[in-house]
DNA sequence: ACGCTACTTGCGTACTTGCGCAATCAATGA
DNA sequence: TCATTGATTGCGCAAGTACGCAAGTAGCGT
């Protein structure tokens, strides 16, 4: 019906015609999910500057304390922040130098 | 407080101590928020195949068509998707081929 | 004009999310 | 042990989102 190219990449075992399953879509959208707050990536690039801890965060990306908390556990789950303790403060930081990678080229497509 | 590397990256007119104001940090949470759904993914995966009318993706993707057309106005609202029209149908296609680099990425981090 | 097919929009409902606030947990120091 | 600082969790509410269904719009053929 579509002139369109085709469907070329095929074994698949899902109603759509491509490479991932449901499963995995779902675990996609969560990061997507993630970045799709301003919050969220304003803590991502103040994180590019290296390791913060939550007050710190919610100082320099103005949001009480317990948002910041909430807005942090979102990223941490879908895996984009690691987390260490030291005394008192949790420390976070970007889980891998992908991260920024592809909040660039979002920023790109954004463009 | 932290023993961070510090805050390096300066001049700006926004809260947040890096490269991007609120207002675009906004635009990026909103493709973001595009990339935030399982179906909506699958159709970015459908048109990597190549163009096809709303019909063709709400069939290959297993939903009913006005959903599609809502889905699909996410997409197209935050740039990731373009369309045409011919005849009858309207075709959609990727709006360019960073969309698909994003996505990729996205899966990497899930990795 | 009509009907037909393809797509979009509007509306109601169920579900999810962001946020503030209060309460709680965790580590340190007196 | 108790107080203090730092972080997380639970709760309630407002706002946003996904979905199905019905109604509306757009192009094509008769």
């Amino acid at each position: 019906m579509t002139l369109a190219t085709a469907p070329d990449l095929s074994t698949e075992t899902d109603d759509c015609t491509d490479v991932s399953s449901e499963a995995d879509r779902q675990r996609f959208a969560a990061i997507g999910r993630a970045l799709a707050d301003p919050k969220r990536l304003c803590v991502l690039e103040i994180l590019a500057g290296g390791e913060r801890s939550v007050s710190d965060l919610s100082r320099e990306a103005s949001c009480h304390v317990p948002n910041m908390s909430q807005h942090l556990a979102v990223l941490r789950s879908a895996g984009l922040v690691e987390t260490r303790r030291e005394g008192n403060a949790v420390l976070y930081r970007l889980a891998n130098p992908h991260v920024l990678e592809t909040y660039r080229l979002i920023q790109a497509l954004a463009g």
